[in-house]
Parts: C-alpha cells; sequence; structure tokens
DNA sequence: TCTGGGGTCCTAGGACCC
DNA sequence: TCTGGGGTCCTAGGACCC
C-alpha cells in the first residue's frame, strides 16, 4: 500500500489514564490521592451524612463476583487492578476506597475528549471508551508540539491526563502510550525499535495475549527482541502461517493497518452473571425471567441504535466456566423483544443443560439498518426453493 | 470466595451452488 | 464408478481487547 510517494505515516494512540477512577475523582475530589477501585452494581454508593461529608464503602466490604473495572495509581501500587475479582482483591487492599460504576458519566467525558481532538484531528479511529487511534499524517504541525496540543485539549475539555504514543502505525503507537503513563508522551520511529521496543515482554503487542504468550514462553520466546530473532519455521510450526507471519512482522515494528473510521456495529449483546449459580430445572422461573429481559434490553439496544438482526444466538458460561453458544439465521431480519425471545429459546432447546449455569447471554448478529432491502442471494427461504 | 460485560476477528467444517 | 475447483453462507469455538 506505500507507495514511494505516500509521505511517512504519523499515527498517534491515545489512552486515558486509569479513566473510570479519573472521571470519579472529578466527583469525588476528597478521594484524590487515595486507593479507589471502581466495579460492581449499584450497591455500595456513597452515602452523604449528616454533616456533609460522604461515607465511602471499602472493598472488604463487597460480598459478590464482580471486578474491578479500573484501579487508581495508589490502589495499583497495592497489587489489585483490572479485571481482578473483588473478592480477591479485598484481601489484597480491604481499606481501599470502593465506588461502582458510572457509564453514564464514563460515557460523557468519552464524548468530551473525542470531541476535543476531533477538533484538532479528524481522523479518529474509536478503540472504546478511553482509547482512540488518531492519524496526523495530514494534521499541519510539528509531531512534538501537535501531540501537546492534543493532550492539553483533552485536560480543558474534561480535567483529565492522557497519554500518548505517536509513530509510524498503530501497533508501535500503542506499545509506545503505554511507555510513560500517566500523562506521558512517548514518539518513536522505526530505527529505534531495536533499542526501545525489543527490550520488552511479547504480551506488550497488542495481540499477544496470555496464551500465545505462554506458549512462546515455552520456546524461550519472552522479549519483543527474541521474538524478532526466532527461527520463522519455528513459529509457523507452533502458531500457524496467519499467526506466525503476524508475530514476525510485529515484532520487527511493521504493521500497514489503516485508521479506521467506521462506527458500524458488527453485533450488539447483553448477558448477565447470575448472584448464584442456577440450574436448568429448579431454577426454570428465574432463567425464563432473566432470559425474557435480557432479549428486552437487547430489543431495547437495538431499537435505539436503529437496527435489526438476522442471527439471534445466545451464550451460555456453566459453574465449570466452559462456555457455549448457539445461533440461528433467520429468514427475515427482526427487533421485536417477542421475536428476540422465540429465537433464543429455540437455541437454548439446542444446549444439553445438565450442569448448573452462572451466566446468561443473548446475542443480535448479522445487523442490518431497519428498511434496508433483504441481500440477494441471502439465506435459502422456503418461498423460493419451492415456488 | 477466584474470575464482568461488551465487543472484534479468526478458524474449521459442512451445506450448497456453479 | 468417480473426480474438480472455486465461491458463499452458516455454525461453534477460541483468542484477544477494552
Amino acid at each position: 500500500m506505500t507507495s514511494q510517494f505516500a509521505p511517512a505515516r504519523r499515527i498517534a494512540h491515545l489512552d486515558m489514564d486509569a479513566f473510570y477512577a479519573s472521571v470519579e475523582l472529578l466527583q469525588y475530589p476528597e478521594l484524590r490521592g487515595q486507593a479507589v477501585v471502581i466495579g460492581g452494581g449499584r450497591e455500595h454508593q456513597p452515602q452523604v451524612q449528616a454533616d456533609g461529608t460522604r461515607r465511602f464503602a471499602r472493598l472488604r466490604d463487597y460480598v459478590g463476583r464482580g471486578v474491578i473495572t479500573t484501579a487508581t495509581y495508589e490502589a495499583r501500587a497495592l497489587g489489585v487492578g483490572s479485571a481482578m475479582g473483588m473478592m480477591k482483591a479485598a484481601k489484597l487492599a480491604p481499606d481501599a476506597v470502593l465506588l461502582p460504576v458510572n457509564f453514564d458519566a464514563y460515557r460523557h467525558y468519552s464524548r468530551l475528549f473525542k470531541a476535543a481532538v476531533a477538533a484538532i484531528a479528524p481522523a479518529i479511529e474509536d478503540r472504546g471508551i478511553d482509547e482512540i487511534y488518531i492519524d496526523l499524517t495530514e494534521v499541519a504541525g510539528e509531531t512534538f508540539e501537535l501531540a501537546g496540543r492534543i493532550k492539553q485539549a483533552v485536560r480543558a475539555a474534561t480535567g483529565l491526563s492522557c497519554s500518548i504514543g505517536v509513530t509510524p502505525n498503530k501497533l508501535l503507537s500503542k506499545i509506545c502510550s503505554d511507555l510513560d503513563k500517566p500523562d506521558g508522551l512517548t514518539m518513536l520511529s522505526l530505527d529505534e525499535v531495536p533499542a526501545r521496543i525489543w527490550p520488552l515482554a511479547v504480551r506488550k503487542i497488542n495481540g499477544v495475549g496470555p496464551k500465545a504468550s505462554e506458549k512462546l514462553a515455552a520456546l524461550g520466546i519472552a522479549t519483543i527482541g527474541q521474538l524478532a530473532a526466532a527461527d520463522a519455521g519455528l513459529l509457523q510450526e507452533h502458531f500457524g502461517a496467519n499467526y506466525a507471519g503476524w508475530l514476525a512482522e510485529a515484532a520487527r515494528g511493521l504493521d500497514q493497518r489503516a485508521i479506521s473510521t467506521s462506527t458500524e456495529s458488527k453485533s450488539i449483546s447483553r448477558e448477565t452473571t447470575f448472584e448464584r449459580d442456577l440450574h436448568a430445572r429448579q431454577d426454570r422461573a428465574a432463567l425464563s425471567g432473566i432470559l425474557t429481559a435480557l432479549c428486552e434490553r437487547l430489543a431495547e439496544d437495538l431499537r435505539r441504535k436503529s437496527y435489526v438482526s438476522r442471527t439471534i444466538g445466545i451464550k451460555l458460561r456453566f459453574d465449570d466456566f466452559q462456555i457455549v453458544s448457539r445461533n440461528v439465521t433467520l429468514p427475515r431480519a427482526v427487533a421485536e423483544p417477542a421475536a428476540i425471545l422465540q429465537a433464543a429459546r429455540e437455541c437454548l432447546k439446542r444446549v444439553p443443560l445438565q450442569r448448573r449455569l452462572r451466566l446468561l447471554g443473548v446475542r443480535a448478529s448479522t445487523l442490518e439498518p431497519p428498511g434496508a432491502p433483504a441481500a440477494a442471494g441471502q439465506g435459502r427461504s422456503q418461498g423460493e426453493l419451492f415456488p
């Protein structure tokens, strides 16, 4: 794709610092400097006391199956962090302040920071609520000054800090935004990859997760530099041609992916983990109520986002954490709760339900805008087969 | 008393079509 | 009596990410 005439790309990755926790600190400034974790449901709201001060729940008070979504840097110093079960975290940091998630507030600040960036650099790829890629290639200005201006604009719009990496591609920028957190700004060119990227753990590569890094470790490959030096045949043997080829490119800091500005969803889903594991027979009524509620919420999501869905699926997680899914593609797209529920029930019939269930989810995929003509050649309706 | 909820992409096999 | 090479659509599972 890169022609010899194309200008060198300048891709930024911007990551908000401890985003959920930082938004909470805007509302509760008296917690600044303390260990604070965000997680759980609507319980443990701060209580306003008679003298006007607020009383906060502590991590030790938590009972349930929630995980931490974000922790302040003070809390991270105690060994707790994202995705850790809160019961486990409570052992490490019982005195940490516990706040419930407040997605409405996070979405609000997410819109604010993205709008502030878009006013400077419009080519933005959304990567969730708290991070974006920005293509600065066509934006006038020297890179360091430009990145500083973006950080300042984010702070002015939200009162929050962020960390930015700027490099020739998304892969390196993602790594670099994490190198100097919080409030960091890291720039890197391709010829700096050996000195600054190769010493890092392979896990720092976006796309190398727990499974792949463990397999690599077993091969004696711990750092990105070792990955870059690894034998191509060896990698292919263990990871397949596709992933092995990508690993080798990534280790050299090469990545041609363009910024994607599309906002179309591929699927929409709702799921819930029960307070206690449920059995298909003994807890039939409870499960039925939960399934109905999930379908209603999914229908509401579809309506709000103006989609109809041709494929409805369910997801179950059993008490042993095994996940199974079933889905069905319908002759025509649906969005009504009753139609979703009917399809979900059909899917559920195809799952053996011996074990207790921990989680139930409903998913809508093959999304279309409502009223769009059915895509030609898709599906095989009885009507077409037997005119 | 481990382990949330919302997503994307990839793989692999089978059905079916030309 | 057997052999093709595409291609799309669909399902289920898994890795990974925020």
